[in-house]
DNA sequence: GAATTTTTTGCAACCGGTTGCAAAAAGAAT
DNA sequence: ATTCTTTTTGCAACCGGTTGCAAAAAATTC
């Protein structure tokens, strides 16, 4: 169909080496010899086919994109940051979507089949021996959002989520609330864990403090409103932190057909700070998770693996900050 | 690395054409043979490289998906059913984002270098000749969310922009306002035409009711809020069909901020339906496109064109529906 | 201008598969 | 058992490139 070496070398008059080094950068040719492929190159609209290429140095371009998070809004930023990051370095995102995927197995292989150069792994709720069976393949593999240990098996990127759990106690504890709650996203989640000891850690340090804990079914409004829903049933906190600002965002709609109001009533903080937070008409008090620099980090480090596929694990946490808006009271 | 053809032919004691037939659906292989190099096979490990087969069979089967709307959360409902529609068909979404890309062209040349079987334009703001690029390459390519017009050059899945105009200006007109207005989206884009076209038509077939119009600079929750922001300083209508459910829940915070009510004071209607405009704190009135369909047919037509190339362009127009929900007074 | 070094070029093998063709094997018919 | 069909198999060329090696050409040195 499209012009291929061969043609550009016949037009030419040249081997089909030399137009192959005249599309390769650090290899010898002379002045002469390229301005002769290039004439007849842009005669014949010819440009390399990457995946033939590909068959010998052994490097696509190519990056497994991997999620299950395809109903939280954040992971459009998500997805946003990390097209265009890739794309800045000349990789190519191949998504998968992993939400109806029976076998995880199944998406390993096909990656593997595509010969991808590496693979992110971008999510909270898939479990560590996910990351892991890439790189028992030898495949990179950063897993983004991933659960922080003091040893990785594979190079995790995010924060630290204990840590965040404990920030979100204090904040609630400093602005006088003694009757927290933690309403965390799916419970057999590793970040959901993490954040739900890091909190009770917090607590339990403080005996005037009550905490209970519960969670949603999934990362999404209705889940979040369902179980704050289901909790007016019985007791109700002064105060909630929920895994996610989507979950929040729930519960704010719940509490407000209770006839109940924030941070009046209830006060509420989420983490993420995804875009819809910051709206006028939301203004979530939340706990911002610095997705630009964990993303640019990822593919930064996704970017190195692919010169040194056997560096050593390693975990980079980004600090997380309390972004103050309008639904927990004020401090004293 | 991991084992070629010829290592399970050397293994197997058989030549590689006997396995690369046992790999190749519709070939002719014993039982016998089958059997042989399947067990080499496993105990090699080996599965067949999807890249070096396109070589010579000439597909893929990577379909490039484009978008240049990463900011508004409709298009993480479209992404997911996307990848989710595609994986279904054995077929990867090599994801382009042209958001910050200063030359599409380039984009062009990069799907055909990994050769891709196809390519979906996800867009209602690219313009028609970028779609138009790739067929022009005989990449087969679908323009969803595109415009359709009587004589297409590229295949088209979408909605009729212009009956969705008309729609919500009868729908605005039997609610009795009298004084409405279109709050668009990117006035360039051929689908904001479209609308504001349908929905002028429909208001001048009636005498008594004054209609004005005007854009948001892109489909985001902060740009139709400035709009609104920058109208409230001048002639306000008592209701807006707004382009787009994010600019309409712009709109609505605006409005809010206003000190005025939504429907009292003022009326709003948007356009998608998406997942968001039914949170219950949001509610809504808007006009349903019913993406799930129209993906589902883009996917759909995108296979069938792989096995005919050169099929015929054709515009597969859905209807669309009002969804009543709180944000329009109820009709007399 | 000859000898030496450096750069450029082409040959040919290879990357990991597929496939047309003809030979070999198996099955059916006589 | 022989002949004729049908099925299965292997050979070898090919898909579109890259690259080590040695020969050719150009540049440098004396």
């Amino acid at each position: 169909m499209s012009a291929t070496l061969k043609d550009v070398a016949m037009k030419a008059g040249v081997s089909t080496s030399a137009v192959s080094r005249t599309f390769t950068d650090g290899a010898s040719v002379s002045d002469k010899m390229r301005r002769k492929v290039e004439k007849a190159a842009n005669e014949l609209g010819y440009s390399p086919n990457f995946l033939a290429r590909s068959l010998t140095t052994r490097r696509t371009k190519l990056i497994g994109l991997v999620s299950n998070n395809f109903h939280n809004p954040i992971f459009l930023e998500v997805f946003d940051l990390f097209t265009r990051g890739l794309q800045d370095r000349g990789l190519r995102p191949l998504l998968v979507n992993l939400s109806n995927e029976t076998d995880p197995e199944h998406s390993v292989q096909m990656l593997r089949q595509y010969s991808v150069d590496g693979v992110i792994v971008a999510s909270s709720t898939l479990p560590p021996a996910f990351s892991k069976a890439f790189r028992d393949k030898r495949i990179p593999v950063v897993n983004t959002f991933g659960r922080y240990s003091s040893s990785p098996e594979v190079h995790v990127v995010g924060i630290d989520n204990a840590e965040a759990g404990r920030m979100a106690a204090r904040e609630l504890i400093e602005r006088g609330y003694k009757n927290v709650g933690f309403l965390g996203g799916p419970e057999d989640a590793t970040s959901t864990q993490d954040r739900l000891k890091g909190f009770l850690e917090e607590t339990t340090k403080h005996p005037d403090i009550q905490a209970s804990h519960s969670f949603a079914k999934q990362y999404s409004f209705q889940a979040g409103r369902a179980e704050m829903l289901r909790l007016a049933k019985g007791h109700v906190a002064e105060a909630y932190f929920c895994g996610d600002d989507v979950l929040s965002i729930g519960v704010l709609s719940a509490v407000k057909d209770l006839g109940l109001s924030v941070p009046g009533d209830i006060g509420v903080i989420g983490l993420n700070d995804m875009e819809m937070s910051s709206w006028e008409n939301i203004a979530l008090t939340t706990i911002q998770q610095p997705i630009k620099q964990i993303i640019n980090s990822s593919v930064e480090l996704m970017a190195a693996m692919l010169d040194e596929p056997d560096r050593y694990p390693e975990a980079r946490l980004f600090p997380c900050r309390v972004i103050e808006r309008d639904t927990l009271r004020p401090r004293p």
